[in-house]
DNA sequence: CCTTTATAGTTGTATGTACAAACAATAATG
DNA sequence: CATTATTGTTTGTACATACAACTATAAAGG
């Protein structure tokens, strides 16, 4: 049957698994207040005030239209600032920002901790680490 | 820096493969005129003619509400049918679906093929099993 | 039988993501 | 310098997917 043929199908498998871990990291994450990639951006932020929002394009692996609209919405919560520079949009965290951090790692860490609970920790990292590498030879090629 | 991070997290890395499968699997189903999920469903269907709109959502791992968006399209595109079946609805293909369905697998046989000659035959549909292999893993513990 | 419960599908609404075209600011070139 | 090209961001629009609440049909229990 299409069944056996459909789990053949690289499409197929990764929109279904991204299908499942999004909807575990959004439950992590609703703790933060944020969907998974609202934090992640938050991060990178934490991470490198000032970062500009092509870095923060190229690190999350997002389109520029995509990450001016998620910065519009962290804006609006008040938990970062753009500052124009030039033609390049520098963002930094607010106070209220800062203070997420510790939530959201610790979201972070849970949502790592339960899939690792599911597929075994080696079997996760081992996994994570290979679509990276993949995504990367694909992206490359392109 | 959180670059390095953001590859261990399997939320990340399945998110970002799954952007860029869709993007190369877009492109191959172009020529069917189909998004690749209503390609999917088109399969299910010319595959099992009346099969149910829960079937293909179970097959499919979609949830009813989506099959009940993507089955409206293809029957205002005249490539299948829908028929009343006390509380269950059957889909059937229509003679415009059946003729679209060489060009469909051609598709996908090109898609595949697209991503194992960068991957290589092997690695590509070990992955491929090995997704699979996890996301029922995941779902099944939610 | 009639009422309650379960099952299949639909509808309204929301969200993440993207593309294409537009805009704004800087850099390069004649 | 003035014009053109390049680069970074934004805006309009579109699409896939989902959830929650609803409708319709069938099954089960008194």
């Amino acid at each position: 049957m299409l069944n056996r043929y459909l789990e053949e199908c690289l499409y197929f498998t990764a929109s279904r698994l991204t299908r499942v871990v999004t909807k575990m990291a959004e439950e992590e994450f609703s703790r933060t207040g944020l969907a998974p990639t609202y934090a992640f951006l938050m991060m990178a932020v934490l991470d490198k005030e000032g970062i500009t929002q092509k870095e923060l394009g190229e690190i999350l692996h997002l389109q520029p239209s995509t990450v001016t609209r998620l910065i519009e919405k962290l804006v609006n919560k008040r938990l970062i600032e753009k500052q124009a520079d030039g033609r390049s949009t520098r963002i930094f965290s607010t106070e209220k920002g800062k203070e997420r951090e510790a939530s959201i790692y610790e979201s972070w860490k849970n949502l790592r901790a339960s899939y690792n609970e599911i597929l075994g920790e080696k079997e996760g990292d081992e996994l994570t680490l290979q679509l990276s590498r993949i995504s990367e030879q694909l992206e490359k090629m392109k």
